[in-house]
RNA sequence: GGGCUAGUGGUCUAGGGGUUAUGACGUUGCCCUUACGAGGCAAAGGUCGCCGGUUCGAAUCCGGCCUAGCCCA
């Protein structure tokens, strides 16, 4: 064994993984599964930090539970539906959809999705994710969009869908509709203008201004756009001006309708002029107060983002170009009164950021309010780690005021299974039977119209592709395919995902797993948080802090990118960190370091007898980090499972214990040193194999495979405690301790540390004195049972002094501190101490202070035990 | 504006009532030690975001504020 050569080795063993196959689900095992709901990666192509470090948490259960003797579920498989995929192929072309005939575009689109995938699955491979590809799914296949249409018939059977004509979300630019879980906020300025709104008549009173057009109110808005549409004009009850101004009439400027002014608690007094103006509809609120007032419902805007009709001379214009023209026809007729720029929240779409529009048009719904006490109580029923993202979803669910609209305008999504008469309307469902079916191409089941006999037309809506991924559980464990294995598989163990999308993701998941199941879709959830550029800031091309994973992989290599993911806590934002990388492989390197040895010394698989103190010292602090390693894996804390496990590997075991054992190997060939370092050995590459697989790979192959059965180290054990031996940790502890001391002493001195010691003397209980002599060649060694007379000391017990003095705690602490050696000194010999304090006479006893031992000036000291050397 | 999470040496991080705060990266000094100089030993470096409160005692609990990330209005 030379030194570790991350890059080459890893390449090596990816090819060799490849051909052994060895992350197979196996279909007929009676071994307990656990399935894993593997997000379906999005096919748009660049692999992002974030994809990778969690797709590798995912990876470290999937190989911690293969360990623990599950029948893994860990598929291979991708997101493929979708605007963004339409967005790159309308670039990559330099087209719009509506440019060429549906099906060809949607052609384009599958073969840029495929050349995607085969370079996904290569970076997988690279990562060292064991996900399974004889699993594989897509969601653009038939194989998947069938079962989200099946799904849909059931619900709709179910009475859970609906159609209907409601103002949505809509985005002008992809020209479909969206749901609330799609919008995304973002702050923008823009500008608040002050428009005066005049009454047909002269009026008076408070609020009310006068020039010499007339009387009139002022109004803010920041979307004046919208006047053609004003219904009414708000403002808040208390507004002392709401008294003179509530029940009269103005006019809307331009287009001289006449409206109310009400009084509404929801306005707020502090923004604008405190007097608004309602239109159906510029956003939701809008729409509440639409449907309070029962307002009509007048839109302005067309589907394409263009004003229509209603807006008047505006008509045909985009909105900001209307908005632009409106001011400048404002303000010649000098309507405004002033211009603020304003800092606001807009609702954009969340694929390609343009300011969302509501347009009234026919969609599909999907039942939520309904059912949102059972939802969370169903979500309740499972496991979050971290435990308070619960609360997300809860909140979520309690926000939701509308039913999840469905249907989308758009083409490489799955088609709506329906097709609707020419003549009345009628709906005709598809056949479950007939699934997977395109109605743009496909026949319906019926040749004509039940009702009226009239020509049917096939949808060419398509669903939202949320519909699409939140039955991945339906579909992963053979829902409506085969009755066993989805006895078998379902509810899923594990949902994994990032906290962005428990709105979305989680949300739908569960709901629609519940209307069709009745039960909750997964055990667990592990949700993730993102990572963060070095800077701490969210990652962005414009900032220039992006971090490529495969550049970090080509220098590092895999296993230091995942040594970086095992730092990561799972729910919290991490930042990158270049430092962590470098310890990674500083800890790789040690392992390496320390399996050479091993693997230089052993010779077979030894039997476990007769144990020297300090090997069972040793393998009793390692059972302890087995079963707390394990307990972190079990919780998905693999940032502290890490931790245990490189702190002894490295500043026990290879710090201490191969130093003490180095001799024993050396020159007697002790089998009881050499158990104990094939058992430790072999459980520490075990341990961290989940993290590094590669490393340890590497190493049970070239050190470990020839003694044991399995033949790569992800199909063997996870270890288990060895023996735990408390009185031997003691022992060892001091050993330990004073081989370090002594260490340390010559390293002060100057003493190259594998030169001689003459003498060194031991006062106290000591064992081992063979260890220590031969780890530091200590010539003469002794040790006297009986103590040195060296100074004792007093130190205040915070614990116990507290709760009995309270507030003269105080006091007695600098006491003790100030006289320490005296106060040890009086209750060694009278039982207690007495002093006097605030008139008052207090006496310590054994019971508030500690009795330490203070070593002299040439002593040295380890636990209880002092130790002089002589050079 | 609301919910959640976080703020700890130069940088990053652990700890989550007991006074002397963990570790990493970096910095400095010393040491060729038959697994490892990508190592070992040591040193410097902190008003634990700010302000109040509870308590004998607060980095830790409570309240308010500020900053950041995610989600929402």
């Amino acid at each position: 064994m030379s030194s570790y050569k991350p890059i080459e080795i890893e390449q090596k063993w990816q090819k060799k993984w490849q051909k052994m196959k060895i992350y197979r689900f196996d279909r007929d095992s009676d071994k307990k599964v656990y399935s894993i709901d593997n997000p379906p990666r999005y096919a748009s192509g660049a692999l992002h930090i974030g994809h990778a470090v969690h797709y590798t948490h995912i990876d470290f259960v999937a190989r911690y539970k293969r360990m623990r003797g599950y029948n893994v579920f860990f598929p291979l498989c991708f997101d493929v539906n979708g605007i963004p995929i339409e967005e790159r192929v309308e670039r990559k072309y330099g087209i719009t959809r509506k440019d060429i005939e549906r099906h060809e575009f949607i052609k384009l689109c599958e073969k840029f999705a495929e050349e995607n995938i085969d370079e996904m699955i290569h970076q997988f491979m690279v990562l060292g994710e064991s996900m399974d590809d004889s699993i594989f799914y897509r969601t653009d296949a038939k194989y998947y969009r069938r079962i989200t249409q099946i799904s849909f018939i059931k619900l709709y059977k179910k009475g859970c869908v609906y159609q209907g004509e409601f103002p949505v979300n809509w985005c002008p630019r992809c020209m479909t509709a969206m749901a609330d879980a799609e919008i995304e906020h973002v702050e923008r300025n823009t500008i608040l203008n002050t428009i005066k709104f005049y009454f047909s008549s002269e009026e008076k009173g408070n609020g009310i201004k006068n020039d010499e057009k007339g009387s009139y109110i002022e109004i803010a808005t920041t979307r004046p756009e919208m006047l053609s549409t004003c219904q009414i004009v708000a403002i808040h009850p208390d507004d002392e001006r709401a008294l003179t101004l509530v029940g009269k009439e103005v006019v809307v400027p331009i287009y001289g309708k006449r409206v109310k002014i009400v009084k509404d608690e929801r306005v707020d007094p502090e923004f604008g002029t405190g007097i608004v103006m309602v239109c159906t509809i510029g956003d939701k609120e809008d729409l509440e107060w639409a449907m309070k007032y029962d307002l009509p419902i007048e839109i302005c805007i067309n589907e394409d983002g263009t004003m229509n009709e209603i807006a008047g001379k505006y008509a045909g214009m985009k909105v900001e170009k209307a908005r632009e023209k409106i001011i400048e026809d404002l303000e010649k007729e000098n309507y405004i009164v002033k211009q603020e720029k304003i800092e606001q929240s807009v609702g954009v779409c969340w694929r390609c950021k343009t300011p969302i529009e509501f347009i009234q048009t026919k969609q599909w719904f999907l039942k939520i309010l309904p059912f949102k006490e059972e939802i969370l109580k169903v979500a309740k029923r499972m496991k979050w780690y971290p435990e308070y993202m619960f609360k997300r979803l809860e909140e979520w669910v309690n926000s939701l005021k509308w039913d999840w609209v469905i249907s989308r305008q758009r083409y490489f999504a799955t088609p709506i299974p329906v097709w609707e008469c020419e003549k009345c309307n009628e709906v005709v469902l598809a056949k479950e039977e007939q699934c997977y079916v395109d109605p743009t191409i496909d026949e319906p089941p019926v040749p004509s119209c039940p009702k009226c006999g009239g020509k049917l037309v096939g949808s060419e809506n398509v669903f939202d592709t949320w519909m699409d991924s939140s039955i991945t559980p339906l579909f992963n464990t053979f829902w409506n395919r085969d009755k066993e294995m989805f006895k078998k598989l379902y509810p899923m163990s594990l949902r994994p995902q990032a906290h962005d999308i428990i709105r979305t993701w989680a949300f739908y998941t569960i709901l629609r797993c519940f209307l069709l199941t009745d039960k909750e879709p997964f055990e667990e959830l592990m949700i993730d948080g993102f990572i963060l550029a070095p800077d701490g800031k969210p990652m962005h091309t414009s900032l220039g802090n992006v971090i490529d994973p495969l550049k970090i992989i080509e220098e590092y290599g895999s296993d230091a990118l995942r040594y970086y993911a095992g730092t990561c806590k799972l729910g919290e934002d991490n930042p990158f960190r270049y430092k962590d990388l470098v310890r990674g492989i500083r800890l790789m390197n040690k392992i390496w370091n320390v399996e050479k040895f091993i693997g230089n010394s052993i010779k077979k698989k030894y039997k476990k007898e007769d144990l020297n103190l300090i090997d069972r010292w040793i393998l009793s602090l390692y059972s302890r980090v087995v079963k707390k390693s394990t307990e972190y894996m079990d919780k998905f804390e693999f940032s502290n499972a890490m931790k245990e496990i490189e702190y002894f590997l490295w500043h026990e075991f290879a710090d201490h214990y191969i130093e003490m054992v180095k001799h024993r190997v050396y020159e007697k060939e002790d089998e009881s040193a050499l158990y104990t370092l094939y058992t430790i050995g072999l459980g520490i590459i075990k341990l961290f194999s989940p993290f590094l697989p590669f490393l340890t790979e590497e190493i049970y192959d070239l050190v470990y495979k020839k003694f044991e059965r399995k033949e790569s180290i992800h199909l063997s054990e996870w270890p288990q405690p060895v023996l735990i031996d408390e009185e031997a940790e003691e022992k060892g502890e001091i050993i330990k301790e004073a081989i370090s001391k002594i260490r340390e002493w010559k390293s002060r001195n100057g003493i190259a540390l594998n030169a001689p010691i003459k003498k060194v003397k031991f006062y106290g209980e000591i064992e081992g004195k063979d260890i220590i002599s031969s780890t530091l060649r200590i010539e003469n060694i002794s040790v006297e049972k009986e103590k040195l007379k060296v100074k004792k000391i007093a130190l205040p017990l915070y614990q116990k002094i507290g709760p009995h003095f309270k507030e003269k705690s105080k006091l007695i602490v600098d006491e003790i501190k100030k006289r320490g050696e005296e106060i040890a000194e009086e209750i060694e010999k009278k039982g207690f101490y007495s002093f006097k304090a605030v008139g008052e006479e207090i006496k310590i006893d054994e019971n508030f202070v500690e009795i330490v031992e203070e070593a002299k000036e040439n002593l040295l000291k380890a636990k209880d035990v002092f130790i002089l050397v002589e050079k």
